[in-house]
DNA sequence: ATTGATAAAACAATCGATTGCGTAACTTTG
DNA sequence: CAAAGTTACGCAATCGATTGTTTTATCAAT
C-alpha cells in the first residue's frame, strides 16, 4: 500500500541531467529546446508515464482550463443537449467543463455560482432558474474579467453576452399556425413573465392575434411558475372547463401541453378539431403522446456550442465587444395535435 | 481593467502581524491558535472577503475534494436522479462532482477517466457504457488507492464495490406479473448480454417462464445493443408479425416498450388484450403513452447517494474491504399495458 | 527568582510546474 | 579572427496554502 509518487519534471530533469526548466519546456514543445533534447524527454516522461499536475501548473500558471456551467436541470431533453455542445467545443479546445444545477432555485444558483467561483473557473455559463431575478452573484465574475454568457434564459441586462433563440417569432409563428388551422380563440400556457422566454413567446402570441384581429382575452393567458405535468392538468382543467372553451392552445413548454392533452382525452375534448395544440422544445414525450404534438424545434447543441465558442473566445480578447446577442432561429413542426383537415368546421358537422 | 490580485493569507498575517502559518491555522480552527487571534483573523478574512485558494491548497495538501462521475449519458431520467443523489451526498461532505458522459462508448468511457485522473479526483462512481467489456482504464485509479464505485452498470469483476439494483428479480418480478395476467407466450427486449442489468433481467424473465411451466422460445428473446425507439419500431414489427405472435412483452427498457406500444397501436393490436407489454425505469413516457405503461420503479436517488457514500469512505479506511455489493429492491408498477380484467378471454371475444 | 510545563505563534520546507532573466556555447560575418 | 548574433539551457523566484519543527510567551509551582 506504500504510496507511489507522481514522476514528476524533477525526476525525468534528474534522469537526463538537464534542469526542470528544460524538461517543462521541452513538454511544452518551447522553441528554446534543442531538438535532441526535447525528443529525449518526450521518450523519457513516455516512458516513466509521466502525467502533468495540473494543480500544480494551475497555481503557477493562474489558469484552470475549466469552464462552468450552471443550469436548472440537467435532465430536460433541451438543456442536456446543450451541455453536449458546450463540452464539444470546450474539449475540442482543452477545456473540462463542470455542471451544475439549480433545480430552478435562487439559492441554489447562489450556491453554485461561489463554489464554481471557488473553483476558479475561467469561464461561465449559465441558463437562469426560474426563481431569479437577482444576478449580483455574476458580478464578481465580471469583475475579475471571468467571461459569463447566459444562454436561453438570460437576464434582461443590456451589459452581458448572450445566446437565445427568437422566442418572439417562435411564439408568433405558433400562434399563427393555430390561427391558420381555423383557430379563433386561442389560450396561452406561459411561464413566469420575468424570465425573458416566457414573456418573448407570449410576446408573440399576442402580436400574431393582434396581426389577425383576435381578440387578446386575459383569462386565457396563463402564468405558471412550473410549467410541470401537474400544473398542466391544473391549468388544463381551467382552461377546457371555461364556459367559453378555446379552440387552440399555444403552450410555453411541451410538458404541459401533454398534460393537457392527457386531460382533455380523459373528458372526450377531441384534440385537434375541439382544441388544437401547440407546445414548444420538441422533448421525446410530444413525438409519444397520441395525438403527437406539434411543437417549436430549437437546435441546443448549436446553442451549446456557440455560448462555449462566446466563452472561450472572450478570454483573449480583451473584451472589445462588452455584449452580444446571438439570435438563433427556430422551427414549426407541425403534428396531429394541431393539424386540422382542409375546412375543420364541416368535417366535425359530418362526423 | 488592472487585475486585482486576490486575498491571501499573507495579506492577512501581514495586517495583523502574525505569521501565514498562524493565518492558515486559525482559518481552520486549529486548537494550537488563540482564541482571539482566532477571531482577529477571521474577522479581517471576512471583511476583505478573503477566498481561499483551493488550487495552492490543493498542491500542498494532495487533496482535491473532488469525485468524478462517468454515465453513459446525463439525460436519462434515471441517471440525473441518480447524479443529484451523488451530489447531495458528496456536497454535504464539502465535495466537489465532476459529471462526464460516456455517450454509451468505450472510447469516451476511457478519455473521460483519463481526463478525471488528470483531474486528480479523490473517488470514482461509475455506470458502463453499453460497448465496454474491457474495464482496465480503471486500473489505474485502482492502483493510487483511489476508490471507484461502479453503479447500476457494473462490471461481473468480483472484486469492486458496486450498488446496484435485483435486476433478476424485477425480470422475474415483471414476467410473473405478466403471466399472472394470463400471458403464456411472453417476449422479452433486452439490452446486451454482456451488461449486468440485461443479462440479469433476462435471467429473471427466464426463470420466471420456468417455474410457471412455459416455454423458452429463443426467436422470442431479442438482444438489442441500444434499446433506441428506433430498435423498439424495428423489434416490434418483427414480434408483432410473428406467425405466433406473443401475447406479452417484457421490455428490459421503457424507450423501446414505448414504441412497440405506438407501432401495436398502428397496425390494430389491442395492448393490453392482444398483447399486454411491460417496460422496464418509470421514466415520464411511462406515464405519457396510451394506454400507460406498467414499468419497474428503482430508487435513482438512493443509489446515487449510497454510491457517493462508499466512495466517501473508502478514502479513510484503508479498505478492509476490498469489495461489496450493495443491491436494492425494485417495485412493480401496474398501469393499464398491462392490466386485464378478470377473466381476459372471455372480455375479449364479448366485445 | 528559577525551573518546568504548557500554550501560542513563528520558521521554513514543501507541493510541482512555470517563466523572466542570465549565460555559456556555438555560428555567422566582414 | 574578433565582434555580433543565435541557440540551448540553467538559475531561481514564484504561485498560495499546509505542516512538522522550533521558538517564544505565559503561568504555576517550588
Amino acid at each position: 500500500m506504500e504510496k507511489k509518487r507522481e514522476v514528476t519534471i524533477y525526476d525525468i530533469a534528474k534522469e537526463l541531467n538537464v534542469s526542470p526548466s528544460t524538461v517543462s519546456r521541452a513538454l511544452k514543445d518551447h522553441h528554446s529546446i534543442g531538438k535532441k533534447t526535447k525528443k529525449a524527454v518526450l521518450k523519457l516522461a513516455e516512458e516513466r508515464g509521466y502525467q502533468p499536475n495540473v494543480i500544480a501548473a494551475s497555481l503557477r500558471s493562474n489558469r484552470t482550463n475549466t469552464i462552468g456551467v450552471i443550469t436548472p436541470w440537467i435532465n430536460r431533453p433541451f438543456i442536456s443537449s446543450l451541455i453536449s455542445g458546450v463540452e464539444m467545443t470546450a474539449n475540442k479546445q482543452g477545456y473540462n467543463v463542470i455542471i451544475s444545477q439549480s433545480h430552478d432555485s435562487y439559492e441554489n444558483e447562489v450556491a453554485n455560482a461561489k463554489a464554481l467561483y471557488g473553483s476558479r473557473i475561467e469561464g461561465l455559463i449559465v441558463s437562469l432558474a426560474m426563481e431569479s431575478t437577482n444576478y449580483d452573484h455574476f458580478q464578481k465574475f465580471l469583475k475579475k474579467n471571468i467571461p459569463v454568457v447566459f444562454v436561453d434564459r438570460v437576464p434582461d441586462d443590456i451589459n452581458t453576452t448572450k445566446v437565445v433563440i427568437n422566442n418572439y417569432e417562435a411564439g408568433f409563428k405558433a400562434t399563427q399556425h393555430l390561427i391558420e388551422q381555423g383557430c379563433t380563440r386561442i389560450a396561452h400556457i406561459g411561464g413566469v413573465r420575468h424570465r425573458n422566454v416566457y414573456k418573448e413567446r407570449m410576446d408573440g402570441y399576442v402580436a400574431a392575434l393582434r396581426q389577425y384581429d383576435l381578440t387578446i382575452d386575459d383569462n386565457l393567458i396563463i402564468e405558471s411558475d412550473r410549467l410541470s405535468s401537474e400544473e398542466g392538468f391544473r391549468i388544463a382543467k381551467y382552461l377546457l372547463n371555461l364556459p367559453e372553451r378555446p379552440d387552440g392552445i399555444f403552450s410555453a413548454n411541451d410538458t404541459a401541453a401533454v398534460s393537457l392533452i392527457k386531460y382533455a382525452k380523459s373528458v372526450g375534448v377531441d384534440i385537434p378539431n375541439d382544441v388544437a395544440v401547440i407546445g414548444f422544445n420538441n422533448d421525446p414525450i410530444s413525438t409519444i403522446i397520441d395525438p403527437p404534438l406539434s411543437t417549436i424545434i430549437h437546435p441546443a447543441i448549436e446553442m451549446g456550442k456557440l455560448a462555449a465558442t462566446q466563452v472561450l473566445n472572450r478570454e483573449d480578447q480583451t473584451d472589445i465587444v462588452k455584449s452580444q446577442t446571438i439570435m438563433l432561429d427556430t422551427e414549426l413542426i407541425v403534428r396531429e395535435s394541431s393539424r386540422r383537415v382542409a375546412i375543420p368546421k364541416e368535417s366535425i358537422t359530418k362526423a
